[in-house]
DNA sequence: ACCATGATTCGATAGTGGTCGAATGCCTGG
DNA sequence: CCAGGCATTCGACCACTATCGAATCATGGT
């Protein structure tokens, strides 16, 4: 199907209704936890390391933040359930949890056949 | 590919890097504008229209908002660039700018092949 | 020319969220 | 058990934003 002519975000999971009051409430909460700079930037360095997992301390030093900040910015992200953290000794790591963003796409965009691909 | 452990939000376009702060700021930008429940909605009223448009009266009646704050959102949308909209007399009609949406998976996600098909 | 209606802009207000400094918790090493 | 460092929590401050009412602009009909 190459060509389908309204590419974006309109349906819910199987019909053709717009979206519900609560399903666009569930979906821009997790939009607001990726809508800042820091907090992409954390999940993007904690999943380019090479174990997939980073410490704290490695991830402060990325910024010129505070440390209270940058936990503030990975609570919200736990709470969110993009990451989780375990501590090891001294170290508190933290890891990608990749499901949730797996498949945010799939709610987003319905049908892009086109422009999606690369 | 059917198994790489690190589906998530890890690269720049091509590499293997982190995402630098530029990179960051303009996706958080995206995801701002899409981190609230009444914007999502009527990007979604839009896109499930018939002839992908609705003119402001309809999209108005849709929510118990007023007037002025439902033109705010869609000023919101239209300065992302993700929604356009067009005088024809007396109603102005919005429609979906499909391309910054289509990309914004392919920013995000590089490489999820198991959970993204559905 | 005027009025009615649709939509935006303006100004003000309340709520939210990012940031910091200080205080607290928690673990390791002496 | 105490000292030191990593990380979080707490409290406060500032900026931003969602919302509204009133005013303004634009169009079409009378």
């Amino acid at each position: 199907m190459p060509n389908q002519p309204l590419p974006v975000l309109c349906c819910s999971p199987g019909t053709g209704h717009p979206l519900s009051a609560t399903e666009a409430g569930e979906l821009a909460r997790v939009f607001k936890t990726l809508a800042d700079p820091v907090r992409l930037r954390l999940l993007s360095l904690i999943a380019s390391h090479a174990d997939g997992e980073a410490c704290v301390c490695e991830l402060s030093s990325a910024f010129e933040l505070t440390g209270p900040t940058i936990s503030h910015h990975l609570r919200v992200l736990r709470e969110a359930g993009l990451i989780d953290g375990e501590r090891r000794g001294t170290w508190i790591y933290y890891r990608v949890r990749p499901e949730p963003l797996a498949q945010l796409p799939a709610m987003l965009v319905r049908a892009a056949p086109t422009a999606v691909s690369a």
